[in-house]
DNA sequence: CGCATGATTGAGTCTTTTCAATCGATGTGG
DNA sequence: CCACATCGATTGAAAAGACTCAATCATGCG
């Protein structure tokens, strides 16, 4: 049913590091294109800028790797070997959970800049399933070269930035009204996008509304509702998954104040 | 009305490395005791044996301090500068986080041998509160030996599983009912307490109702009713914030079955 | 001993979910 | 090229779950 399970990929050669060639890397060669320019996704920053619009000195020398998913496929699962870190280059992924009892939950998004597989340097194990919502494209940070380059501190702070957003998730699913979660969501995706250089009130959800649920704690129809009632508000405009945010201070009332006429 | 600001502390005498003395320094050293015996909870890899009981030949030549929060006061508050991460010795803490509106929740509790203060790491300043429940010991690791000291992949590992911790959370408070978010809160307090070589079934909370509330997204009400439930069902015995668990298959059918009776 | 804080329990309300029907868009095969 | 199938989105009505308000009950502390 699903494309074959996600293998970590190696960088084919690395200078004064040549990787022993095994059956799987010489059959994901194939698969995976030899980057020759810097990568600004690998910065580790968290960097909003196009890939490949910022040269990073400290990368020299360093031969790293890109592959790309395509929509609907998984970078990786829930289970799978942790070797790499990913740097998204293009496109836009989610992270997943699974209950034991089979209910999910989408527990992040992720546009370009962003470093996903952070999840599994704990355990050895990814802890969940990261899916293409739009064919994309990433950069494969093998997590050893990333300590032989002394990159540590960096990667320190992006982790430590992935903690602080993952507390701000909570705080929405835990004491936020519907209201104010999707009124969130929005704003949230609205300053990754500008930050992107793109427009910060007109955007495309790459996301269904079972997505968005799923990541906020509501039903799909409840999302479906309240973009409705935030459309008749005069907020957004929605028409499918097209948003035009119309009036930022509004949405942010939304979060900010409790009473509602 | 609460007692003064936290001030993260250095340690006085670091071997080769001499911290000049400053006014604020000579004046909390009176605070801060040197430790000289090895302290497990800075192993950093949240060892669950109890402080002192572990060598770790590593830290040789690492003159670290120790830091005393008594009941009530903070360790540090969202907004202070980050210099050190603390490792919990003893004691229990919370750890929370204030909305702008200020309806505030708590995100975490921390006992002993787990590592607190990461969220600094990547702003330069902590962005959540930290209280003592009960009367806490520290070992306060300041962030830049880490990095002298080598000990990245260990603080990676850390921050890793926070990572996955977190996402736990966002699953039980973005998919689950109330009476699950509570099973399962237990059954993850019981499961540290056993780590840590106390009684897996019984145990005394730290926190009120309200702190759990406000952890796992409740009002204080639910969280009593449910325990009241739990208590009538069999499962549990509660008396005020003394708990037994009298069946743990019990409790976990509660989250893993959705239809019951 | 009395006060303050936290816990329990009840009643009523409100939000959000569930179930269900319909609509719209997209893509495929005949 | 169009009909049909499919998937996602919208909307309504009813039900359930959790919250708020409020009163009462324990416990611990000064």
């Amino acid at each position: 049913m699903l494309p074959a399970r996600t293998i970590a990929i190696q960088p084919a050669v690395a200078r004064g590091f040549a990787m022993p060639p095994t059956p799987q890397r010489t059959a994901l060669k194939a698969n995976v294109s030899k980057v020759a320019t810097h990568c600004a996704a690998c910065n580790l920053r968290e960097v909003c800028l196009p890939c490949g619009s910022q040269d990073l000195g400290r990368f020299d020398g360093l031969v790293y790797t890109r592959r790309r998913v395509k929509r609907g496929e998984t970078l990786y699962r829930a289970g799978d070997a942790f070797d790499s870190l990913y740097a998204v280059r293009s496109g836009f992924l989610k992270s997943s959970a699974v209950l034991k009892d089979g209910r999910d939950q989408v527990t992040g998004f992720h546009m370009s800049g962003e470093i996903v597989g952070l999840d599994g340097i704990g355990g050895g194990k990814h802890s969940a399933d990261v899916t293409a919502l739009e064919d994309s494209d990433v950069c494969v940070i093998p997590y050893h070269r990333l300590e032989e380059l002394g990159l540590q501190p960096e990667l320190h702070k992006v982790m430590s930035r992935a903690l602080v957003h993952d507390q701000g998730v909570m705080m929405l699913l835990g004491t936020m009204r519907a209201e104010e979660r999707l009124a969130a969501f929005l704003l949230n995706l609205s300053q990754r996008f500008v930050a992107r250089g793109y427009s910060p009130s007109e955007f495309h959800l790459r996301m269904t509304r079972e997505e968005i649920g799923s990541y906020v704690g509501l039903s799909l129809e409840t999302v479906s509702r309240l973009f409705s009632r935030f459309h008749a508000d005069g907020l957004i405009s929605v028409q499918q998954r097209h948003i035009c945010i119309l009036d930022v201070e509004g949405l942010r009332a939304v979060i900010d104040q409790q009473e509602r006429s």
